[in-house]
DNA sequence: CCGCGCACTTGGATCGATCAATGCGGGCCA
DNA sequence: TGGCCCGCATTGATCGATCCAAGTGCGCGG
């Protein structure tokens, strides 16, 4: 806590001297600690304490061809949208990766230009070890090519459709959120439970949906004429709310995200209908948004911190002995219950 | 450990060899251009495209003692409130930083351990070549301690009573977004415009209230029993709005965040008061939640796309030339004017 | 007393880009 | 023709941690 910068930060040699052994010795107590003896160790750590060392990351990385940093491409929150998951993720993210000794490296990558530069980049200039790959939609390059490149890297989400897939994932289970929506609200009694969902190519919202078919058909109730597909927006999901009560008079809605269900409450409103008592609305995603309206949305809520553990799990795994190939991991969500549901 | 490659990436050398010139030729190729001949370049540029060379980072770092990275400690929002800036912030910071060939790393400090721990770790291994930081509040250290380090760093955030302080900052004029909010409603004729804000010691909120009263004054209104001080929660907000409506009467509340004003627009729910008709609100901070409700709320939004060019700015004058003394920039925040004012 | 293994030491090489100094050929001017 | 500068090439050294191979001193069991 004494040591001035911008001197030049001590060096292993310096340690070395400091210490009275050698600089492998001082290089065994940092990464290999068990070689050394107790009392070298700890004459060795305090030489170390007292200077101030710490080992420089560039030569590290040089010499052992590894950053342990970690790239994940940011995507923020959509304007108008109640989605924002990513705040979440990436804050336990950092945690946890930092507790493995990792960093997280943030890039975007414009665009206009190839999407794909931006990895390329990275990876050419061993910059970062590996990747988070966060959208798998339908079609995305992204996987297919980081496979072919060979470059380790994990997905949050699941390779939907993509057979050849063999990396590691971590996902969460979105048809049992919905399942866990729908039931609460059937256990309260709702028989006629609406679903405003996706467009059909979003494999995450079919797969969202299909949690709303498998409890209503659990219960030998009907689905049909009571599920809408639509854009991720306020509006839309306002319009579907309208043409659903117009036409199937459900006493409670299930949403693919918390923006559309602020549309179904928007819809209620403009009716006189009160959320909660007259129709229950569920969103998914548990958004600052679902928390902080009056009354509360009930929502289907994410276990990021989980995920990121898993993530960070499966990355050690990768780098670390690259046989062990970690197959995906489906967590569980949770039902945040607040007023509306 | 090792990123798995087809073959063993190309380097500086292996492009050397390719084009016929000499290592140095190369690199002058890639750093200073403008020292080759032309046809010189594009013999070099021809053979790194070729194989596909990329700048070994850690070897370019090791050699010139700077990661082109830049630390930014993560802090996400928090649950139960609206404030949501960090997302938004983020994002673009991380395009413009990536134009200026700077990356973001993030990383966390566990809330028991010493915050500065983080800082110092990162520092003395050079593995990064700046901070930013962001929250300059009361009695925060880290920029004390910083700067004792002679660490580079930018903060988005004045250095509020540190007059010591002689870092770089970019911050948002507070004062003249609540003014800009408050003129708004003034020139609708609202005359008992109400204030609901954050205890005294923040130094952000009482810029913020500043704007109210420099407002109100200059219509020559008084602005006694009108303000209320409280903690960042929805309940508070509410408490404080409806304690305001009972004793003062206004006509508007202008807030220091969109969390209160969900409070306010709450209270106005309670007594069947209805937004933007009978009592106007004003949040801050134009968040999610501002965006998606019915009706829109009315707030503040900071420029923080600007912040991050300003703040990039700022970084790109401190690494290069220690002697360029940037001082601090204000920006002004607009208001996106929605329903509820 | 020998041999073995533990706990180190020693010196050198290595990672790959950049720095610094020198070499070299050609053009320009006296 | 000689001297000089300019553009570019060449080459060894350097950054600091790690890897590697060989070696030393010492204690202990056989």
């Amino acid at each position: 806590m004494t040591i001035r910068y911008p001197v030049a930060p001590p060096t292993l040699a310096d340690v070395a001297e400091r210490a009275g052994v050698s600089r492998q010795t001082v290089s065994n107590a940092i990464n290999n600690p068990d070689l050394l003896r107790a009392d070298t160790l700890a004459r060795v750590q305090e030489a170390i304490e007292e200077l101030g060392y710490s080992p420089n990351r560039a030569a590290r990385n040089l010499r052992t061809r590894s950053s342990h940093l970690i790239g994940l491409k940011f995507q923020p929150a959509q304007e108008g949208t109640a989605n924002a998951a990513m705040d979440r993720f990436v804050h336990s993210l950092v945690e946890t990766a930092g507790g493995a000794g990792y960093h997280i490296l943030l890039f975007a990558v414009g665009e206009d230009e190839d999407h794909l530069r931006g990895y390329d980049d990275l990876l050419r200039a061993t910059a970062v070890d590996a990747f988070i790959v966060t959208d798998t939609y339908l079609g995305n390059p992204q996987a297919a090519w980081l496979r072919q490149r060979r470059a380790p890297f994990v997905s949050f989400g699941r390779p939907w459709d993509d057979d050849a897939a063999d990396h590691p994932w971590v996902d969460v289970d979105g048809a049992a959120g919905v399942d866990l929506a729908t039931t609460h609200l059937l256990d309260r009694g709702h028989q006629r439970i609406a679903w405003i969902g996706w467009h059909k190519d979003s494999r995450i919202g079919e797969d969202r949906r299909s949690g709303w078919t498998r409890a209503m058909h659990g219960r030998n109730l009907s689905t049909t004429g009571l599920a809408s597909r639509t854009e991720d927006t306020v509006s839309s999901g306002h319009d579907a709310a309208a043409v659903l009560l117009d036409e199937a008079q459900p006493s409670a809605f299930v949403c693919a995200s918390d923006t559309l269900a602020m549309g179904v409450l928007h819809t209620l409103r403009d009716r006189g209908l009160t959320p909660g008592h007259d129709v229950s609305v569920i969103g998914f995603d548990d958004s600052q948004v679902a928390q902080v309206i009056n009354p509360g949305l009930t929502s289907v809520r994410q276990p990021l911190e989980e995920v990121a553990v898993e993530i960070v799990r499966a990355l050690e795994g990768l780098l670390s002995t690259p046989a062990v190939v970690s197959p995906g991991v489906l967590l569980t969500p949770t039902l945040a219950v607040r007023e509306t549901g």
